[in-house]
DNA sequence: GCCGTTTTCGGCCCGACTGTTTTCAGTCG
């Protein structure tokens, strides 16, 4: 039987939706394809179990038809509506479509014209000159999908922290199920909290290597192995991501962990350094050179002290600070999760969320939260029905209710505005001073100069009930290009107004990156996190804001949600003006 | 294709922006 987990399968989906989108199939129908693999994505048990039980349709999206497909692909590994779309359609078509620029009806035109399957043939054809005279393709719209296609080609390498880590863990686990191993982690990118990660690197600690690399040629999803030595395996799985798990001898461990966590340039320096002191630095140990005697290995902090430091964290392993720091002893306290007291930003089914008030309240409360904020769209954003003042005196009236009964954590009554063409944003000021806090955001624009986007967003910054700026440059990782903008001039305006930058946990923005909350920290700026949620269990997206926060130095004072309720609503801009 | 139901079929959000097919289709969110 074919292995199949709730990504890979919701993978499958979505390339069905796609494919039937593209050879104009109804709309509905499509999507229904692409809410079932959303659904099964976030869906808290495994799909093997849920289609051995005939429980798949406890799923919300799937309904009799998609689960008895599922059934049928989790037992042959295909099924006929995916047979028959792909008959007519090659899957290839699914990457055009990444092509910013680029939607399911060009593609067809593409398809259907030209043969264009691919976005190397779409390249091709554009030098050939083959998208002239082609309807729909003038002469502006073929130069702008020459640069979709460098965007393409620039985001797509590599993977989402957020669609790896679980993934990861699943292998760790399964690594030290192998009988003889001592301890197993992941390493690499991942380790060190890469908003995306190229591969993914395990150490293992084992005296019978043998073992582990047999499990690892058996690792579900397994599509090749690329090479299986006596103490290296690698390989791909079938979503294209290559894992490769290293064997050491268990007090070897911390030295490996410390190699292969890197960054290379973090190793590099630390070498150097070793040199220096008369001593050398692999993957199995520190060593005297003159001698070859072993002083360290088993554990990361013996291989840090012995090279005379603290251990930085991984997040911080970039060659940039952190071992002059680590030698001084003057580490950051890095933010953890649980210094976080609430979520500060969140959609609900007021707007395009797909939870309530009271759900995410629910969800709030099992993290352990003191307070959300809620903060759905503002009227201006009308595609996703921003809240014009009935809506709003009608979310702030049920939110009213559920602060004074039941219990959970409080319910910041909040906003997401719009920064406009003129940095102005959606309501008066008597409007704004009602809200408990205000993020403010562009949502539009996003190829503005330089100078006209930086206006923007300082004007929106001026605003003295303007407490947040949220997802500041825009940014969709593998998608969508930043926003070009003066940060330098962002962060002393924030500093200046007291306006706090959000860092975005949506795990494919992550925006601020982790450059800019380093200079929003060396700006005196202060920081919120938010994760953007537009369904209950999204809240859980904190944990990759805060894996960003800490690349980005970021300690529990310079947040504001680390504060008691009353300390946060002290500390926001509108405490200054109200 | 799912869902809810006034149980057997109709509803499923929609406006702004871009480039171009100059009156609107396609893309985006």
């Amino acid at each position: 039987m074919p292995d199949f987990d709730n990504p890979s399968v919701a993978d499958i989906l979505d390339t069905v939706g796609d494919l039937l989108e593209i050879s104009g199939a109804d709309k509905f129908r499509f999507l229904s394809y692409h809410k079932a693999a959303h659904a099964l994505r976030a869906f808290p048990e495994d799909v093997m179990t849920l289609a051995a039980d005939g429980r798949l349709t406890d799923v919300p999206g799937i309904g009799k038809k998609l689960a008895a497909s599922i059934v049928t692909l989790v037992q042959s590994g295909t099924f006929p509506e995916f047979e028959a779309i792909t008959s007519e359609l090659p899957g290839t078509l699914v990457e055009l479509v990444e092509v910013p620029g680029l939607g399911p009806k060009k593609v067809k035109v593409l398809f259907e014209r030209l043969g264009i399957v691919s976005v190397d043939g779409l390249e091709s054809a554009i030098e050939a000159g083959k998208l002239a005279g082609l309807a729909g393709f003038g002469t502006k719209t073929i130069e702008n999908l020459s640069v979709g296609i460098d965007a393409f080609r620039r985001h797509r390498q590599r993977a989402l922290i957020a669609d790896v880590l679980p993934f990861a863990e699943r292998i760790v686990s399964a690594m030290r199920e192998v009988d003889g191993v001592a301890d197993a982690s992941y390493a690499g990118s991942l380790r060190r909290r890469c908003e995306t990660v190229g591969d993914i690197d395990i150490v293992v600690a084992s005296e019978r290597p043998a073992a582990v690399m047999e499990a690892t040629r058996q690792l579900p999803r397994t599509e090749r192995v690329l090479a299986s030595g006596e103490t290296k395996t690698s390989i791909v799985t079938t979503g294209g991501l290559q894992v490769d798990v290293r064997v050491v001898a268990p007090s070897q461990y911390g030295a490996a962990m410390q190699y292969f966590t890197g960054s290379a340039e973090h190793n590099v320096r630390l070498r150097e350094l070793a040199k220096s002191r008369g001593l050398r630095v692999n993957e199995y140990g520190v060593f005297r050179v003159h001698d070859d005697v072993r002083v360290a290995g088993a554990s990361e902090d013996e291989v840090y002290a012995a090279l005379g430091m603290v251990t930085p964290p991984p997040e911080l392993r970039e060659n940039t600070g952190e071992i002059q720091a680590a030698q001084e002893d003057r580490l950051p306290r890095l933010l953890k999760l649980g210094d976080i007291r609430g979520d500060l930003h969140m959609h609900t089914t007021a707007t395009d969320g797909k939870s309530t008030a009271e759900q995410n309240r629910a969800k709030a409360a099992e993290l352990g939260y003191e307070y959300i904020a809620i903060t759905d769209h503002a009227v201006n954003l009308r595609m996703v029905g921003g809240l014009d003042l009935d809506a709003l005196e009608r979310q702030w009236e049920s939110i009213d209710e559920l602060n004074a009964h039941g219990n959970g954590p409080h319910i910041l009554k909040g906003i997401e505005l719009n920064i406009d063409d003129d940095g102005e944003v959606d309501y008066s000021e008597d409007v704004l001073a009602r809200f408990d806090i205000a993020l403010a955001s562009l949502h539009s624009g996003w190829g503005q100069p330089r100078d006209v986007a930086t206006r923007r967003v300082l004007r929106a910054m001026e605003n003295p009930l303007v407490d947040v700026i949220s997802h500041l440059t825009g940014r969709v990782l593998r998608r969508r290009d930043p926003i070009d903008l003066d940060i330098e001039a962002v962060m002393a305006k924030a500093a200046e107004t007291a306006t706090a930058l959000e860092l975005n946990c949506y795990p494919d923005r992550l925006d601020l990156d982790d450059t800019h909350l380093r200079m929003a920290k060396h700006a005196g700026v202060v920081i919120t996190l938010g994760t953007d949620s537009h369904e209950a269990t999204q809240l859980g997206y904190m944990t990759y804001g805060v894996g960003q926060a800490r690349r980005g130095w970021i300690e529990p004072g310079d947040v504001l949600n680390t504060l008691p309720l009353e300390g946060l609503r002290a500390r926001l801009k509108r405490a200054r003006v109200l």
